[in-house]
DNA sequence: CTCTCTGCAAATTCTTTGCACCTAG
DNA sequence: CTAGGTGCAAAGAATTTGCAGAGAG
């Protein structure tokens, strides 16, 4: 099940934010906010593993670096990315909120998840994009943003299993 | 927000199962469990309702025939729902899970979400579902299943926003 | 210095579970 | 009769929040 594997992360990356850290610390003086120790941390910590991970594995990261850092504190900071536009939260198959690094425009993807190992891949398909666009079109609805996962079995799993 | 919005369901329905209590009396007896007044309301109500519904609602529902049955008790009937493959639960923007019908072979379908309303609208583009496959098998993946949600504003809320 | 942050623990929200009584088969 | 089911209340799991002390600007 995908519930609690430790997770293979994918091995594509796609388009990122020039410098994540800059646009937090804009951010964050804009508001009146500040620059802590902690923030700094878990955006670091969060921009360098590169999207998919729980809270939980985020907090797990940070903690090696400063092991005082309180989950509230990655929450909170995680809401703060996503307000700013630096990252977003996903579901999928299982309980838990994962984040990953905002998309730029025309950077959006979507994903592949083996629910077997975990592993989830990214990929992007005008074609599907196209498409998407037109169904909405077609029942008068204007499109914010949207999801579509497939859920399956990777080639890896695939193998394993025909083996077993 | 989605959120904690009364929802307006959507007006098209969709292929559905033949007789689900039947079926579902078929699996408990075969599973040598009991088929209870419970589980024949709850099961008689959701399939009235038509789908997207949280636990919340339906328990609601169900009150209104018998307001003794408790939420442990629908929240366990899903489940059941959803192992003799009567219903699949679903998780959208919000915290909930709803469930809807289960879908028959080659009934599948994805989801227009307005997030002003709530209101849900089923579609199911055959292009879409075959590219799915295609980008699938790319990447090496064989598909259980899938999801595709679309977020976006409906035709009434954008002329609602024009006036105001 | 001041106002925001942080860590902690308690609170919330949704969902699951243990248990004593109840009921379908 | 006798599993299995139900209602209730308590437990869990993920996330949020109140508060008093800590720290950025």
């Amino acid at each position: 099940m995908l519930q609690d594997q430790p997770e293979r992360l994918m091995d594509h990356k796609h388009g990122e934010i020039e410098d994540p850290r800059a646009v937090l610390k804009d951010y964050v003086a804009k508001q009146g906010l500040k620059f802590t120790r902690q923030r700094e941390l878990i955006a670091d910590v969060f921009f360098k593993a590169g999207g998919h991970l729980k809270v939980e594995d985020l907090l797990e990261q940070v903690r090696k670096v400063d092991n005082q850092v309180s989950l509230a504190t990655v929450y909170r900071t995680m809401k703060l990315l996503t307000e700013c536009g630096l990252a977003s939260p996903h579901r999928f198959g299982d309980r838990h909120t994962r984040y990953e690094p905002a998309e730029q425009e025309d950077e959006h993807h979507d994903h592949l998840i083996c629910t077997t190992c975990g592993t989830i891949v990214e990929f992007y398909n005008p074609k599907i994009e196209a498409l998407q666009e037109q169904v909405a079109k077609d029942n008068g609805f204007r499109v914010a943003h949207h999801r579509m996962e497939l859920y399956g079995t990777c080639r890896d799993c695939q193998e394993k299993k025909k083996k077993s």
